[in-house]
DNA sequence: AATGAATGAGTCTTCATTCAT
DNA sequence: TATGAATGAAGACTCATTCAT
């Protein structure tokens, strides 16, 4: 209990490198990630950043962490809240938040998705794909008139990357001959098609 | 005319750089990837290397519009066998020759995909994108039958980034779940479905 | 009066703070001797130290003063064992008590021998070597007949010096042609055909 | 033939570098010994040092090693000129190109025998004994009336390892009470007593 | 045109020291 | 007095780029 307020302390200290961390990505973009930019960003001395992190790679692998986590929170969120209830409305409840959770910081995502050269990132995305994916495996092994495809993980396999995949792209692309709706529309048209044809 | 042969030579030496710039990328990644080594491994001076590119970021351009342009002309000379004919098997073709093409050289997708931080990337594989859709939305106009989907350009929108990112994932990936002959009849499937359900 | 409590805490913290870098000194190297490793092992905070020493270069030197201090006392001991006795046997074991303090602790010799860039050192081993020298001279002055050297300052700085390295290097080196015993004997020799020569 | 000039710029540029590592360790000591200051003091960017020395220790080394090869070197010159003659005369000259060698850079013999941590000064030391030691060995074992101390190993090990130190102590510690006359006179009377005694 | 030595700004990181609590 | 978070100067080293030859 003595130690509360320099826990706190450390974690609002946390807090503002990685902040910084992020503005920098975000702002500047990847090739100015240094750990002094960082710092003085923080407004802190480049000493302290190694109070916090080991290394410059940790406060990045944060910045991901964090913002993965928050897209599949908002998706899952999402998926809790209709759960049991397979079908189009889901589909499109579960894209409208995917979409909604990417266009939350549509600048992060450019540089997460398409600066950043670490492993990192792939292992993210990736452990919010499998997340879906086994959740929506589950639901069409148990309900097979839900899906005339043969493989349920096979099928939830291309659902979920098709699905990731357009969300992303619209996002950072902003097509003009696409709008949200329309998006929507065709995402329930190609799932749709895709299991029940 | 009597240039002729320093272009002949210029060329010679965009080659070898180009070239070498290649395989330092896939054999010892992009972390490797410095001027000094691309000469080296060229068998050039560091000073020869800015004589035909401005800077470092130039090669890579060159390397990169090069992977794609490579792929794009597979995908076109399978697509031009097949001009006219659309349907299953044009679909089924057309993502086989993406696949194959991708599948070439996998050590430089991957670098290429994911390890590169540069935007030239994107614009890259937004021209493949933009001349297939073209190609679809153009058929899908001049022939209604072929589709129920109101908007051929969103559709081809919609069907040509799901087909690509299904591809480049299971290539890179190489999920246990499914298999190559799977992936073609999914990507029907999903194809298939969408546009004439 | 009212002080001797805060002396007494004083004094232990000093302690602890020398022990723990003689500790690092020892265990780690002069590398790892950091204030804040030394504070850590004493299992004080680093601003802590600061407290009984200006800086890093003062823990040091006591580390060192206590070591050449023990050293001399073990030599200083043996020598007043035989006080007015000189002679063979004195020689001898006033190098054998040298070679057993010197060997007491042979890894920190090493590390303050071999390791430590600080002049502290040679002055500590300096005021040894004088406190015996000294000694001697003394000796050799008031007895004219146990050396034919003639200058009895000369001699003993001669032959102090001799012992001491000899000694220390035996211990640091441990070369394989000559066992404690023997260089026993030829210090004997050394200095018994020096002086009586 | 055609790279000689750069082959002289290298060496000119090792030189400097060296020269510049040598005059900062006397002038400013191990301390300040940084590859930026030596770099400054060559009149070079420390990028170019990089080019020559593969990090920092490697130039220590180099300034260590021509220091001890050039002791090393005029003690064996002077060896040379007496080949085959042993006795008083061969150790008064030896002992006398050894305090001349050590002499003539008693700065650099100061930082380097009392401030370097490095194990490489201790090696180059051993090396400079073991070669004189041998060249000793081998004499007294084949002039068994040269000595009459039963082991010439362990007598070659003591006379060196005793000349070496008194010289070094000598130039070092510039002791009032010994005149150089009477350091050779003290020497060749150490030696002369213990070998024939 | 080709070279490659030289550059120097900039990178990540450490650690002796300070100072508000 | 003790703490330990914060400092920031300095360190070793890299590499894209230049320029005299």
């Amino acid at each position: 209990m003595r130690k509360a307020p320099q826990q706190a302390r450390s974690r609002e200290m946390v807090e503002r490198l990685v902040t910084a961390g992020r503005r920098v990505l975000v702002e500047r973009g990847y090739d100015a990630f240094s750990t002094n930019r960082v710092a003085t960003v923080a407004g802190v001395s480049p000493g302290s950043l190694y109070q916090y992190f080991p290394d410059k790679a940790a406060i990045l692998e944060v910045v991901i962490d964090r913002y993965w986590e928050e897209v599949a929170d908002r998706v899952a969120a999402s998926l809790a809240d209709r759960i049991g209830e397979f079908g189009p409305g889901m589909v499109r409840a579960t894209t409208d938040a995917l979409l909604t959770a990417l266009e939350a910081d549509r600048e992060l995502l450019r540089v997460v998705a398409e600066e950043l050269p670490v492993q990192r990132n792939r292992e993210r995305r990736a452990a919010l794909e499998r997340r879906v994916r086994e959740l929506m495996t589950t639901y069409l092994a148990a309900r097979p008139d839900s899906s005339h495809r043969p493989n349920p993980a096979v099928a939830s396999w291309v659902v979920v990357l098709a699905i990731e995949n357009l969300a992303m792209r619209w996002v950072l692309d902003q097509p003009e001959v696409v709008t949200r709706d329309q998006l929507l529309d065709e995402v329930l048209a190609l799932v749709g098609g895709y299991l029940l044809a």
